[in-house]
RNA sequence: GGGUAGGUACCGAAGCGGUCAAACGGGGUGGACUGUAAAUCCACUGGCUUACGCCUUCAAAGGUUCGAAUCCUUUCCUGCCCA
């Protein structure tokens, strides 16, 4: 194990709040494997982008000799974390959550390192309270101390509801310290509050107050908001390498510098044209996550398709026509959405692309949605901006 | 429990008996311009339809009316005030 003094700085780096490094350096000091906890909801299927900043900061933990306790929040997941939050989650199935338990495992170990990390659930110890124990916990904090939080506080001033479920929240991810006894708790920023109800259950439980470190946020795709699943603004990390660097591709050059800090770790070169940057960035990205020979030709088809707009030379998705008679442009662009992509489109708003000018076909602009044509095999229908099939 | 204000399309928000598929803003999509950046401009933004038009939608169910998002009844949900 590396001297704490060394450790002690390097995990502090990249981190907003840590409460408080005195702590964190006592108890590395006494050179026993720390025993770090990261609580993760499963309250959707996939890990983004924006869960690997702190995942990150486990494996560092990982590295140095810690021991990674990675909670499943298959309980808490069923009231959903308030934090941040304008409105109430929408509640889950149990079933469903363990479903989505199941791909978050796997895809967490794409950063953390499975040997070292320890993975429980949380239902194992939350399940099973009684009422009377819920109760004791809840005797532990005020209604105060919960509405001093911005999120339920911007709730009240807007006359949106707050559910009472939602308060139990923090004493559930608190709860789980104690459980596991936990010398260091990770989060978001917007954890701060939960995670420090851990520190005091544990000060009452007579065990020893957790560390609590606090890790910026990713914003997401639109630059605004933090990255989720649920706004759709992010990245996954199990998405195919080519949608990987496309997203990337189209983040703005001021998340891009966010991007270089908070995923990579280092600055981006302001010597370069923002857009080799951001190439490199994306190239770099779908490499960790795949391989640095899928990456290349991520990048060799973005180039192909987006930069010099040669759809004929890219790889594209194929596409059967049903029948090869001649038929209405707007039913082969239904068509080909759904078969090739999965995605339903209604006629009107395959029409509109149409009269949009998006539609080509073999690099003529169709914008009639009335043409009956004839799609000759090996041609190139082009769809939106991002979509384009080849006909088989 | 009492009083009161509400529930409108992805979100916010107008509309308060016909001219409402429903103003406006945001968001989204497509186009022009680009570096799948930013900014800007234009168009579109319930479904079917070439179109006339038709169908489904304004919390839910009933009702009044030639005609309802708009009026009445009941139900469900939420805010605020009082207890």
């Amino acid at each position: 194990m590396a001297s704490f003094t060394h450790q002690l700085e390097q995990l502090i780096t990249g981190s907003v709040q840590v409460h408080s490094p005195y702590e964190l350096k006592k108890k590395l000091s006494l050179g026993i494997p720390l025993r770090v906890k990261l609580g993760v909801d499963p309250t959707s299927s996939d890990i983004h982008l924006g869960h690997t900043v702190v995942l990150q900061k486990l494996r560092q933990f990982q590295d140095l000799g810690h021991h990674a306790l990675l909670i499943i929040g298959d309980y808490t997941a069923m009231i959903g974390d308030p934090s941040g939050r304008s409105v109430m989650r929408p509640p889950l199935s149990h079933e469903k959550v363990l479903e989505h338990a199941q791909t978050y495992q796997a895809q967490a170990f794409k950063v953390l390192d499975p040997e070292k990390t320890e993975i429980r659930f949380n239902s194992e110890w939350l399940a099973p309270m009684r009422f009377a124990e819920v109760i004791r916990l809840n005797s532990r904090i005020t209604l105060q101390q919960v509405l001093q939080r911005e999120d339920f506080r911007n709730r009240i001033d807007q006359a949106h509801p707050i559910h009472l479920h939602e308060l139990q929240y923090p004493l559930m991810q608190g709860w789980d310290s104690v459980m596991v006894q936990a010398d260091v708790e990770l989060g978001g920023t917007d954890q701060l509050f939960n995670l420090l109800v851990g520190r005091d259950l544990q000060r009452e439980e007579q065990q020893s107050e957790q560390v609590v470190m606090t890790m910026p946020l990713l914003v997401g795709l639109d630059g605004v908001q933090k990255m989720s699943k649920s706004l759709g603004n992010f990245v996954g990390v199990e998405e195919d390498p080519s949608s990987m660097f496309g997203k990337l591709m189209s983040i703005s050059d001021s998340l891009m510098h966010d991007y270089y800090r908070l995923l990579l770790g280092e600055i981006c070169d302001h010597s370069l044209h923002p857009m080799e940057a951001k190439r490199s960035l994306a190239e770099r990205i779908v490499s960790r996550y795949h391989t640095t020979q899928l990456a290349e030709e991520a990048r060799r088809e973005f180039d192909l398709r987006f930069s010099k707009r040669d759809l004929e030379a890219a790889e594209l998705p194929e596409y059967f026509p049903t029948t090869n008679q001649p038929r209405d442009i707007t039913s082969l662009v239904v068509e080909a959405f759904q078969q090739s992509f999965g995605i339903s489109k209604s006629r009107s708003d395959a029409r509109r692309l149409i009269e949009g000018g998006s539609v080509t076909w073999s690099g003529e602009k169709i914008s009639d949605p009335k043409r009956v044509m004839e799609l000759r095999v090996g041609g190139v229908l082009k769809l939106d901006r991002k979509n384009a099939v080849r006909v088989k």
